[in-house]
DNA sequence: GTGGTCTAGACCACA
DNA sequence: GTGGTCTAGACCACA
């Protein structure tokens, strides 16, 4: 359900963040489902619950999720945090076909590569 | 020519790195044209020499400029290196076009990016 | 009657003790009156009795109710702990006051949110 | 500049995140300022780096900062984040109002609070 | 058991 | 030197 790279160069913490964002994105996760635990999820990962539980405070500030002390964390139901996600999502894929432009992709490449993401993983989703 | 924009989290030398990168790839930038100097560039933007230093070595790295020995750098006309800008650049538009999918964004929603990105700024390229 | 926010952040014994200390100075409890088993208030609430139970010792402490054993809590006509809330009351906004102050609200914005408060809602209490 | 209480039971990052605000707001932060850097602020106030690292963090999340790899941690200028700190400022002002009403204060009762905020500190601002 | 804060200390990239 | 991430482990309030 949610994987990581330690070799990628990308924070661990960010892996969780953006997991969750995109696990909640594709409809995998549903409002006021609950979270794993700070804990559990740590010795699932094989990570240290500080780094998660900074990943969850992440969340619950984005509005992904929220927290209940005692209790434990579920994903929120939050349409504005959902909406803030395709925004941000938007306008990362705006800045990505800008400087895939000025590095000299035309049109045709920049349509070439939709239908490459498109096609090769049409039936995985 | 070239903008720094602190605030963005980007590090100074990758800024400066694909700064270079996307001016010769939008023509600005002509095969043997000599770079600044480093000293020179390095007090105009007001950045540390060294992190000058740093980029105009990763660009070399890469064969988007060339260096002579007591004279300066210099733009290369390699064409090896500009094929492996627009190799790297297409890599990076299909993460983000991957992610945006993830994210939520559907093909509609990704060609009305590209539509907006090619007719806002048509004129000026 | 009582409603709680999971999402608020605020732990779920304090916005029980808040929420009766609220409905005792709203004048919707009286003196005398029965307060509801704390076994019967935690399944309405969906919270789990030990959460009441504590709730309810506090109110207690705090001489906004009294308990007879074995019949149950009840609400107290005691004035001295009327005060205490008024006290407390009074403390927390002149801290909100001053801390609204330094936060750049002038003495106007505060005299309109006091006129927002009494208009807005004059009808409603 | 920034005072701690460690007593208080406010979390210690809370206190100085709220600090800065708080001295941004009163003006005794210009914006483009250099912020203490995260270590000299540990220590000044004898406490964890990480702590004054998180508080900044949450700072930047905010916009009331910004940080650069390297170079240190700089007032923004920010002009939302400014907006966004009276915005919640105000709304917590009319919560406590609010509060304060249903606890039993009058109309009056507020008034005279706000003349104590304004009489008693007039001379200190 | 749940979330949350804090210290101590290592380590990394960047300037 | 600067910001930033992570582990290890203690400790707290809350349910």
């Amino acid at each position: 359900m949610l994987q990581l790279d330690l070799k990628s160069g990308i924070p661990i913490c960010d892996q969780i963040v953006n997991g969750f964002i995109r696990l909640k994105a594709l409809g995998a996760l549903s409002a006021d489902e609950q979270m794993p635990s700070v804990r559990a999820l740590a010795s699932k990962l094989s990570v240290n619950p500080n780094t998660i539980q900074k990943a969850y405070a992440i969340l619950e500030a984005k509005g992904i999720i929220y927290s209940v002390k005692g209790r434990g964390s579920f994903i929120s139901g939050d349409t504005a945090a959902e909406a803030a996600v395709r925004i941000s999502a938007e306008k990362a894929l705006l800045e990505a076909l800008h400087s895939a432009r000025e590095l000299g992709l035309t049109r045709e490449d920049i349509l070439n590569a939709v239908n490459k993401e498109f096609f090769t993983k049409e039936e995985n989703l």
